[in-house]
DNA sequence: CTTTTTGCAAATGATTTGCATTAAC
DNA sequence: GTTAATGCAAATCATTTGCAAAAAG
């Protein structure tokens, strides 16, 4: 998602542009990788140096709202967050906690249909994947 | 899992066994949902009423690494613990947070090839289908 | 000018650690 | 007897809340 596409999402809610939502969804975008908000605050920090955790909390929720970025709750660790919108799958590293992202394509018909039948409205099926990443598996 | 299979498998190990650990372990079975190390102790405190929480996380977290339990992270909300050891997936309720064991055949072997291809070394495949439960439906 | 957003300080909730005591083996 | 496991109190880590000041529209 582009900065100006971000800009049009927010006003679109009736939300307002701010240097800090722009700098935390610039930080998102070139850091590229799953990261916690102290990590997206440490990239901000350079050129707002006043800039808060609460503000990245509340935007990083805000984003997720909008459906600019996705939640990845992480076992033992902070929650990460994920700058790519489109629905993918995700490596987990047992031992590091290291998540990464996983390309491929999955027949979910079947879980999804599954789902339904317990009354669920499903929006999403992505997969996990465990084990230890190439660092860990010594 | 038994409670002799438990008792088997802490010996294995050289793990000492303990009431405490016995109980935890009855307390998730009987509990037959997922639950967070509050409800295990508040299970627990009826038949050990001394029992702590710091015993009841520790015990939690070798039983993951005995293959006893799962741990299942959760966004916005305490990490939940999984007494099925068969590899299963999940439904996540993105308004109550709630997780619900869901049946279902998926065939991940494409994933998990491309999982090897990272230089993973992968040993479960698990999907989490978000969405909205019943009762959040609204 | 009005209302939202921000930053700071403090609170909360979950989980972990240090350590003396207790219990398994 | 030795060593690991437990319970307690206190510490830590991630995240949230209350509120006055600053900034967006």
């Amino acid at each position: 998602m582009t900065e100006q596409e971000l800009q049009d999402s927010l006003r679109a809610r009736g939300q307002r542009v701010t240097p800090q939502r722009i700098l935390i969804h610039r930080a998102l975008r070139e850091l590229d990788r799953h990261a916690s908000a102290e990590e997206v605050l440490e990239r901000v920090t350079a050129p707002l140096p006043n800039a808060s955790l609460p503000t990245v909390y509340a935007t990083l929720e805000l984003f997720e709202e909008l459906g600019v970025v996705h939640r990845v709750p992480v076992a033992g660790g902070p929650t990460l967050w994920d700058p790519r919108t489109d629905g993918h799958h995700h490596l987990a590293c047992r031992s590091c906690g290291r998540v990464e992202d996983l390309e491929g394509e999955l027949d979910t018909a079947k879980l999804l249909r599954a789902a339904r039948r317990r009354g669920f409205r499903p929006d999403s099926a992505e997969v996990v994947v465990g084990g230890l990443c190439g660092r860990c598996a010594d």
